[in-house]
DNA sequence: GATGAATGAGGCTTCATTCAT
DNA sequence: AATGAATGAAGCCTCATTCAT
């Protein structure tokens, strides 16, 4: 790993003033956005000399690409922690589905700020689209490997694919309430406790609702998914 | 309506050139992104001059501010068709959903581009965010009342929240896998008719499921609400 | 005369059109100044279109010639006419120094925004610097005229050169005082009216002040300051 | 001090073309006018980029106010000395107040092109003009003091008021004269020499005359024009 | 004649990048 | 290595003037 797009110094006082730059264009995009993100803000905040950062770093785009990096290899290994911590629990589908959701939905609102402004950056920079997908791949597959421990209990017919649907759904429905990418349309609205509750429901429901025509009397046939996609 | 934050022209003629600089300023925007819709483009693609484009328009932001509302006015129209046509076929809910998807998504992924170039636009802007979620309220509302046209067959207990729910899912996943708001990490991944039958058997199970402990053998409870969210 | 860089209409409705374009341009002058006084806002507060100023005016510079010229040709006739109500009193001349103060410093109080503005112009136009230097000279003359009236009190050995210094002083005092030609550092400081009294007293005193002070009889006191002020 | 509105440069090699610029902004200024200061006039003049410009300047607003500020820092050096000089001479009035009459003069002829320009900023700046109204008021209090010094001499019966009328006076012919504030209606007309002999006259009548010509033994002679302008 | 839309030169400002010290 | 001053391309905006209708 070691920082790529960024010469990595040896000496301790380079390496300090390294992190120091990446800290501050972290927070100030964090804080105040892509448009703030100038070398001058950076420099300014780091106090590191703009001369200084272009002997690391071969453009703005590579500081962010380096910064991404840097952040996205920390989430990484702080929702694989995460991750491990909900499998030692052991925890029947039942319960593992609400707190699969709450792990990722206050995992994604902690990093929200920083996620937001790459998001916004991938629409320009392709490397950062790129990685910043390969990280989305590798959450979602955690995330789906999990909730494959307890395939036994589904009911869905495919649980693959199950696995897979709930989690761009939840992660979708999270970006979209938490503002992920500028979209601030339904920021704030609602209330993110029972959103989480009904996204779990949700899940639920659908790996484990008896989609299979329970007994009964035929008229009350709640659910027939091959009715479904028909047309 | 007609054209806030612009000055309408009165001859025929500039009507013309005004309507040429708008759909300009949207093909940039859907095409090339936020960052490339300069006035120099703006003006070399339309064929009408900076100097013209300051006639009708106070600044750029006001020229955005006009686009925006022209198309989401469109977009409206467009929106409040399409529910009244599914409204006219009288779906059973089983068949409602689906529907509802399918119209909610082909209607974004025929405007993503620009969408996803709005929102970004959004972060800045005041005026394209508080419109912009006007908008977004808006198809939430029609939604939500011909989803609850169907109340009567909802196995849940609160059919409003359940019918908020619903759209919020559905729509955060459909922007997410369309990349509105820039957020490409899951576009063009999986495939968009799965997705679409995802969504919308998980929305039938979440309306429809018999929640309430079906009988049979009680070590077959495939789903306990209570059991959700409880720590 | 008949307002010369600018071509005047012989059609009635036509000259009125005229005449509301040169008021505006006045009172934008007089109101918001130099900096305000665009061909657009002209047009705007005339409800004159653009392209009709050009058909009576050549160009900018034209318009604000023609105005300074009918501004400048009405002050004249005022200021005769005022010229000429004093001469009619026949103040004798320890009288006749404060009023002419006053009559000066009310008539430029009244015309201190114009004459503000062109002053300001004249730095740049020359034709308006020649004609405003022309009109000056035009109230000087009729000023050091009327004052040579009562030459004969003058006790100043050189009675012309007197008048002239007179003027001159009166004038760039009062100028200043009003902030012609954004002068504003004396604006508002000290009193107008104690001004006028101090300016007329030095007059007085300068014109008739003994200065050779001879011993004589004492019905020679050429200056009671007592007098003066007194209406 | 030391260049409010401009950042100080730390390299010595920038200390110079920030010199080199505030100086080309000044000729211009003094030679062509407020009209012709543009940043690209500046830069081209002073051979400093318009970019290095912005390195200690925030805006074009601010390059005229560091500028005014240190052309008025001088003048007030340069004045103060003048009025010091003045003093150590211990003139008696009627030698006093020809040589304030000149100093005032020339001190202001010699500044008159840049004061002329700042005089027209200021109407639009307000910074300019608070800072030019304090330089104002300070150059009048020097020349108050000075001149107060030798009040026994009066017999005006205000002095304090005598004094300050004496100032502004003063400075408003002179200001006019020289065509401070763009106002070129008096400049050139009539000599200058001659304007400083009358204005000196006139306030030595002023002060001195004794305005209730009493008779009495002539060695009390308050007033002997002919020591005006000896030297 | 009258209208007002169209033009484009020119002004101010920002900022990534380079380079002398 | 480090500094920060210097650069200049590019963006937004204004406004006198022209010209099609």
């Amino acid at each position: 790993m070691s920082t790529p797009h960024a010469r990595a110094p040896k000496q301790d006082r380079s390496r300090q003033s390294f992190e120091r730059m990446l800290d501050a264009a972290g927070e100030i995009l964090a804080k105040d956005g892509v448009a703030a993100l100038t070398l001058a803000a950076v420099s300014r905040r780091s106090k590191v000399s703009i001369g200084s950062i272009y002997c690391r770093v071969d453009s703005k785009g590579d500081l962010l690409r380096a910064l991404h990096a840097r952040i996205l290899d920390r989430m990484d290994l702080e929702f694989g922690a995460a991750m491990n911590r909900l499998r030692r629990k052991q925890l029947p589908l039942i319960e593992l589905v609400p707190a699969l959701v709450r792990e990722l939905a206050n995992f994604h609102r902690r990093h929200a700020p920083a996620l937001g402004a790459f998001i916004e950056l991938g629409a320009t920079d392709e490397v950062i689209r790129k990685v910043g997908k390969k990280h989305y791949l590798q959450i979602a597959m955690d995330f789906r490997i999990l909730l494959l421990e307890r395939r036994a209990e589904f009911s869905h017919p495919a649980p693959q694919r199950a696995a897979d649907a709930c989690f761009s759904v939840i992660y979708g429905t999270l970006a979209r309430f938490l503002g992920l990418g500028g979209s601030q349309d339904a920021v704030g609205e609602g209330d993110w406790r029972l959103l989480l509750e009904d996204l779990s429901t949700m899940m639920a429901a659908f790996l484990m609702a008896d989609l299979a025509a329970p007994p009964g009397p035929p008229d009350r046939l709640p659910f027939k998914p091959d009715q479904l996609h028909s047309n």
